[in-house]
DNA sequence: GCTAGCATGGATCGGCAAGTCCAGTCTGGA
DNA sequence: TCCAGACTGGACTTGCCGATCCATGCTAGC
């Protein structure tokens, strides 16, 4: 696997897909590698081919390309934290992308799947929430600037406490389908943000 | 399975307990019947005569024994929101529970892999999320008749948005490790709580 | 103390799915 | 054009683990 020609990358990549497709439809304990084969149309020598370790970095691969989609599908929005109504139009996509996405939670369900016993899927999921909580960072300090949040705001906790409440309005709507806490949790979190700024001058 | 001798039931309960240990060391993926049978000194025949649809059925008792020991181990402050510093306390009770819980949470762990296909399991833990809610509005909405909190405060979305807060610091804290973000989210909830209370008269 | 039916032990089955292997094909650089 | 090595197909092995079954112990009510 040192080289790959063009059309071995591509069927590298149609497994990689067609594994993180089926888990998106059934979850991650349905998916058998026979599974990603007839809806690749490929052979399992090509998935060891590519995936030495077979199931396991399959999974992982697929945990990293989720990842990578999560803060992707926040953009533009999310680097640009500079107005109250930017902050309302990446909240708006934030629900809108969970609520597409429906009960089923990629990420989570294949980094639970993985478990304890292989410390790359909790790194993968442990850098998504660091990249994601400093963009949302970025965002506060930038309204603190523009004088429309205390300055004495911690930036970091404020976004740690935000970024908690998305996971969680998340998580719930594993279970029941809506998405009522999240947006809560987003509103919340943006009020208070909003609450403590100073008097306009 | 109608009646249950006193032994019956004990050994039933020991299994129960046993796989609830063994997924709270190990991850439910990990988990086999024969692991179960090991731990709690029974045979196959008894599991299958305890939990007669087998695998599927010791997961859901134990999403459910587990779903109750959520609350209770909040006891007695989370039914007794009644003042700053009873708030105070059952944050510190969360942080605590969660903290010597570990990076391991069962009933997450349970529900994730019974998946879709098993309507039991979500059904538990929308369950658990609605009387976790009901609790912190009920405490709300006592801060609001002490004068505490703002009364135009809607209590229900407050809690939510709390209780998605606590459920994603826990989620991260899978991950990381670190209950910073479980802190920060209680910690933000609470204060967005106190900020719009209105003036003491 | 008898007996109906609950409780237990453990051998065995059956199937599934991960992973291996080898034989054969294609690709691209020299 | 040639060939090293990348790519592909699919049968096969292997081991595990959920589930079944039946023979045998035990309990509890009468």
């Amino acid at each position: 696997m040192r080289t790959l020609t063009r059309k071995g990358a591509a069927t590298r990549q149609r497994i990689l897909e067609g594994a993180a497709a089926h888990i998106r439809e059934h979850g991650v304990a349905d998916m058998t590698l026979d599974d990603v084969l007839a809806r690749t149309a490929t052979s399992k020598s090509q998935l060891f081919h590519y995936f030495p370790d077979g199931r396991e970095e399959l999974l992982l691969a697929v945990a990293r390309f989720e990842a990578d989609r999560v803060l992707e599908d926040q953009r533009p929005q999310l680097g640009d934290l500079t107005s109250w109504s930017a902050w309302q139009s990446w909240r708006d996509k934030v629900v809108d992308r969970y609520r597409r996405q429906g009960r089923l939670c990629p990420l989570n369900a294949v980094t639970s799947q993985l478990g304890i016993r292989t410390p790359g899927a909790q790194a993968v999921v442990t850098e998504l929430m660091h990249r994601w909580q400093a963009e949302i960072a970025t965002g506060v300090r930038h309204m603190q600037d523009a004088g429309e949040i205390d300055p004495a705001l911690d930036p970091d906790r404020a976004a740690a406490a935000l970024l908690a409440g998305i996971q969680g309005g998340v998580l719930i709507q594993m279970s029941t389908g809506e998405t009522d806490h999240l947006e809560a949790a987003l509103d919340m979190g943006i009020a208070h943000l909003r609450a403590g700024r100073p008097a306009p001058s």
